[in-house]
DNA sequence: TAGATTGTTAATCGATTAACAATC
DNA sequence: TAGATTGTTAATCGATTAACAATC
């Protein structure tokens, strides 16, 4: 049985289509059509009505969706209600900034302990233990990892990324590498900084472009 | 006069395209062919070729093209050797990672200076300066200001980006908001951390149900 | 029942891939 | 000259948009 291939572009909608239905939800509506999804965030109610059936039936003809409902099926999809398990690795300034603000409850996972090669600093990070990165295969093998957050130096990252497939089912990547080596069954998601500000640049560069002609 | 738009996917390919060519560089390579690129990075060689000519011929037939040569041509495109001024707003945890660990030199940005509502902290952050928040149109009525770097906090989100309108030209967006109100004529530039760790997620369980059939 | 809006099929558009003449 | 590989045109594939029958 084969699953028909949903592609990246609409993965990538879903958490747009569910923060504009929880504004919704807390402003009181309870319910919206395509064509006011679309109107309000800039696409075509055909795209949106096309997305959504990717994963079922979600609305109803004559009404439209509930505002609820289609945010809970959503959220589904994506996995937020679940709870997945995931470590740090690295406690720099960034490594420090994510376990300490980012909401993973908000995304289904939670964060369980951090690593760092100098776990001096402390024992702990926010509110979790900070192990020697030493201890993280002795952690593994007690402890379920699902998701590895890899915030280590750019010249540590492939190594450690490759230390990490016997025990993890996916990498979430802030290190401006492209991993190598990984094997299929694990999942790289990669949050490259750079590539972002470059894009901003360029299109900063095209605007002034245009209003120069 | 109207230069044909060039697609996103192109844009953000770019930066991978010069990360491959740095290793090769790093490596001694002179030249390489869109057949090796395509080989090492997981694409045909013909949406290289593709990719390449929409900004110009760099390359020669019969040769393939020169290493140095063509990371220059994209990092040119990208205005990596550009200097355009950055200012970063909301030093908290993530804000300070970013103003301390960014390599900002290697996008072709200057990162100038820090604003909080609690600047009480210090009067630096690395090595910029760290203003009031309210002191930020005097600053930018001295200080051409090219990009915002919004890492205030959710609810503070919007405002803040509104209230910058006036002097920037782009917005790098780190708050998990999507911004309203922003003209046509400033670009934005979204990361979105749960975006990603939710595609991260989503992915797994696919990978898992895979395995199961 | 009439009106609204979905779910879904068909048409269009754009991006990727293939092919090949140009040429180094 | 022969071989290699680009630049570019044509073919294919996939994603978006349009249309409309189903139905609440």
């Amino acid at each position: 049985m084969k699953t028909k291939k949903i592609s990246d572009n609409v993965i990538k909608r879903l958490p747009k289509y569910i923060r504009y239905l929880e504004t919704l939800a807390s402003l009181g509506v309870t319910r919206v059509s395509s064509d006011e999804i679309g109107e309000q965030m800039g696409l075509t109610a055909s795209q949106i009505r096309q997305d959504f059936n990717c994963f079922g039936s979600f609305g109803q003809q004559g009404y439209g969706y509930n505002v609820v409902e289609l945010r809970a099926k959503l959220a589904d999809i994506l996995g937020m209600t679940g709870s997945r398990s995931a470590i740090i690795i690295g406690v720099g300034n960034l490594g420090r900034a994510i376990a300490k603000n980012f909401s993973f409850g908000n995304c289904g996972v939670i964060l369980k302990a951090a690593f760092d090669i100098h776990p001096s600093e402390g024992k702990n990070v926010g509110k979790i233990p900070l192990y020697n990165i030493n201890e993280i295969e002795a952690y593994a093998k007690e402890n379920p990892v699902d998701i590895a957050i890899l915030t280590v130096p750019s010249p540590a990252a492939n190594d450690m990324a490759v230390r990490l497939i016997p025990f993890v089912k996916g990498i979430w990547n802030f290190t401006n590498v492209e991993l190598n080596g990984i094997p299929e069954n694990i999942v790289v998601e990669d949050v490259h900084f750079s590539d972002s500000l470059l894009a901003l640049n360029y299109y900063m560069t095209q605007n002034e472009l245009e209003e120069k002609n």
